[in-house]
DNA sequence: CATATTATCTCGCCCAGCGAGAAGATTGCC
DNA sequence: GGCAATCTTCTCGCTGGGCGAGATAATATG
């Protein structure tokens, strides 16, 4: 039971470093008036205009696992902050284009960047082989999760106006 | 901005996982009926017994980023579902210990076990010299997330009845 | 013994997110 | 073309997690 073999450590810096993480983005979140969601939706939209992703409303609550009403909550409020800018797709004019501001890029940009520049130095310093050991860890771990993500808890599991949770899987 | 240096991939998918592992434990606590913070409560709290390190409700508050009353419901939520239990400590009795049941134990056993026990194991399976790596890297990026941290975003922002956000920080 | 400090809890409020459903746009079928 | 089904987003009302302020009880400090 109690036998902390050589991994277990590792994986317990792991968990650490991931509750650390968060622990920071919750702080400069709040740091900028916005609340974890937004920041999350924030980083969401930020890479989806990165990658040229068009992102709406529909998508980007799916991303967060919120249904329509708390997804266009958190976009009034990034709009009303002026990071986020709403426009009518002229192809479908259902659809809503959503546009991340200059200001939500520096804002991204000034304090992840420096973070995430940092960490990229950090490997950038390692030795190809070292480099190819963190990745492969890392793909690793993620593969690990994602098994168990589908194995015990579906990622989708209520969506906006369908209940998707017609099996609760009550645990007594 | 496209141009993934070799050090910024690794990067990104370091923040993929922390994303998934965030996912993958709001799912499970949405099935036990848990919210987000209940969940890092128990965690924290299993991870204190685990330790020997006494909890208290103010420990516990202190380290999720909560106040006391906010504390407070946590507990009560935990205490209803079985999976803390509250008793005064006979050396100060001011004191609050808080000690997890055998449900507790077992439902974090049941989910987290067989994930950690198989990221243990990957690493098991690792050479010294490559464990020694991955151990290396992760220490260091804590390292650097702990710089920003105290540099951007301190981790006792606010506490209980200090309003911790005199400075709203407005961006320009 | 009086006072300050510590630890926890109670009360009232705010607002994030949910469910339900409305409104506008598109697609398909006749 | 016209009408219904579908899709996307938004509005409304409500629940409840978390905060601020203060109460209460116990321990330190003079």
């Amino acid at each position: 039971m109690n036998d902390p073999g050589p991994g277990l450590r590792t994986v317990h810096t792991l968990r650490a470093l991931t509750v650390e993480l968060d622990l920071l983005a919750a702080s400069f979140a709040q740091r900028h008036g916005l609340h974890p969601t937004d920041l999350r939706a924030l980083i969401a939209l930020l890479d989806a205009a990165r990658e040229g992703t068009p992102a709406t409303p529909g998508r980007l609550g799916r991303e967060l696992g919120l249904n329509s009403a708390g997804t266009t909550a958190v976009l009034d409020r990034l709009e009303r902050l002026g990071h986020v800018h709403r426009s009518r797709d002229p192809h479908d004019r259902r659809r809503v284009l959503l546009a991340v501001t200059e200001r939500a890029v520096a804002l991204g940009q000034g304090f992840f960047g420096p973070l995430i520049g940092e960490a990229a130095a950090l490997v950038d310093g390692l030795s190809a082989t070292e480099r190819a050991t963190v990745e492969g860890f890392l793909a690793s771990v993620r593969e690990i999760v994602a098994r168990h993500a589908n194995g015990d808890g579906g990622p989708d599991g209520n969506r906006d106006g369908n209940g998707g949770a017609e099996q609760d899987a009550e645990a007594e």
